[in-house]
DNA sequence: CATTATATATAGCGATCACTATATATTCTC
DNA sequence: GAGAATATATAGTGATCGCTATATATAATG
């Protein structure tokens, strides 16, 4: 399972095959069928064990308590010292996972995770932001997305702590501003 | 061309096959591989076109003269006004069209547009800034490689200036702190 | 041990991939 | 108008895609 999620984190959805899969699962196509009904069906399990892991940096930074600028902050960095490459692997299997697939059916189970995603993130901010949560939302996840999107071209620890740090400045600067 | 560029634009480049390019541009295998040499071809003058037309935001930022925080401000917003989606087409085919791809070559060619894009960014920033221009250059990119994801995940034009907006600031904010 | 049920492997399904060999039509030169 | 050169279309190359029908091996039951 693991390993399967690996080779879709790597990859994307679309370029890894079954044929692949099988065999870093170590099974044949029948058996494959048999315990994920199809590829899309191991994609959605990968998407569930990936949100369910220290990969989901939200729910972790969540966990370390304190206001929302805490959190967020934290959600930040966690996000720059998870997503760059580590052993072939870099950004979030959420966010770029099916991105440019051809499979409709992967790229909506992606946009399901993500919504979730924001979702959660939405509402902790709520908390202490009602007014301007959704904005503040957007900003989190774009800029997450910005994060997993360049540390999949390549981009290191330093230059995704850099962003980090400007984002959470940036949020609570924004945070704290009048609003238009 | 611009039909095809269209194409890669809208799913990306693998998600494009060449039967489908065929039948966009009204020719027949033979006469494409004749005008292109290959997929990977055709991708490559895509993306050279994109690039020289209105789409190389920063280009058109630039030509807008004033400092550089008035060029990065309008690279920013003019971002916003193209990203979202208009028929079909979200986010920047530079940034997202070869993401991935299951052909190196061309992930290498996205690869390649984007450095170049990234120096002239950083060229311009280092006029001002020279002591903090790559890490004002990776703030601009790594923003803008997150208004090109949400966008094409659906993000539209009031999200993306709302966050234009914010990366306009924390980009002055930046480059007018001191540094740590 | 015989029989039934379960799970595995072999092999191959049709479809699509990027790409091309061959043949036909067209255009240019003389 | 005849012949040579160019460009087009038809058709199909092997490879790979996700997926499955059939057959064989294993395990459970009587």
């Amino acid at each position: 399972m693991a390993t399967a999620m690996r080779l879709f984190h790597q990859r994307g959805y679309d370029a890894v095959g079954v044929a692949e899969l099988c065999a870093a699962l170590g099974i044949k196509p029948p058996s494959f069928y048999a315990a994920f009904g199809s590829k899309l069906g191991l994609f959605e399990q990968a998407l569930r064990h990936y949100a369910a892991g220290p990969a989901n940096i939200f729910a972790r930074a969540l966990e370390g308590g304190g206001g929302v600028d805490a959190v967020i902050g934290r959600t930040f960095r966690e996000a720059a010292r998870l997503y760059p490459a580590c052993d072939g692997v870099a950004g979030c299997l959420v966010i770029d996972g099916a991105r440019n697939s051809a499979d409709a059916e992967a790229r909506a189970l992606g946009a399901l995770w993500k919504a979730d995603s924001r979702r959660a993130i939405r509402d902790c901010i709520a908390a202490e932001y009602p007014a301007k949560a959704d904005r503040l939302a957007d900003l989190v996840t774009t800029a997450l997305a910005g994060m997993s999107a360049v540390a999949r071209d390549g981009a290191d620890a330093d230059m995704l702590g850099d962003f980090a740090g400007v984002m959470e400045r940036a949020f609570r600067a924004e945070a704290g501003r009048a609003d238009d």
